[in-house]
DNA sequence: ATTTATTATCGTAATATTGCAATATAAATA
DNA sequence: TATTTATATTGCAATATTACGATAATAAAT
């Protein structure tokens, strides 16, 4: 990106969307998905998954871990990784609050 | 963003990743938290909305509106923007999923 | 037809993202 | 301790995003 003027823009703007961001990748998107499939793996495990080296897999996963999006337990001298609650729960309020607008007044002029 | 290898993943994870990106800004966030509030409104009211140019809030009403966030009709010589359901009806479910799988099985290693 | 109001586009500078090779780090094991 | 396995970091090239001034395009009103 470019210059992004988040002082002008409040915290939950912000803090959004940094998280929609985030997401915003198909590779993070198929790593949550293998996430949800597979309940937690090892980051070599998705390195298999992913037309992507290593340390761009490594890359992504760090974004993620950032926003909040998954967490990550050392295991043995692999790292285990699986969703991280605390990320999506914060989203997830966004997207109700959307969707209960939609659901009632939404007509364009 | 650089040479992102959308070649290689899936239409759906694309299509996901292309949605969140589209949130991804808080300046994209602050303009779909006004049409929530005001239902729908002219593109120069939200550039009175936000600390941002006139070109600059143009070129995010496009993004959304490329995305299928937003859509815009003619209102005399302005155009009337509100939230499209179509676009948000995508992620929805992207999110529904997660939350299932969060509320079931997510423990980490 | 000209003016006014509203929005879009162009061009460009500054900055961010993506991807990967090379390399470093850390833990387990021989 | 040397090797293997797994992950992270660094450095860099290619590309994308952001922001805005200048300008164009469009539609109403005068």
């Amino acid at each position: 990106m470019g210059i992004s003027k988040t002082e002008h823009f409040t915290e939950e703007q912000n803090e959004l969307a940094t998280l929609a961001k985030a997401i915003g990748h198909p590779a993070r998107i198929a790593i949550i998905q293998h996430l949800i499939k597979v309940n937690s793996c090892i980051c070599s495990d998705i390195v298999n998954e992913l037309p992507l080296a290593q340390p761009t897999v490594s890359q992504h996963l760090k974004e993620l871990k950032n926003a909040g999006l998954i967490k990550g337990n050392l295991e043995g001298n692999a790292i285990c990784y699986c969703l991280d609650e605390n990320g999506f729960e914060k989203i997830k309020n966004f997207f109700e609050i959307v969707n209960k607008h939609l659901e009632n007044k939404n007509q364009c002029c």
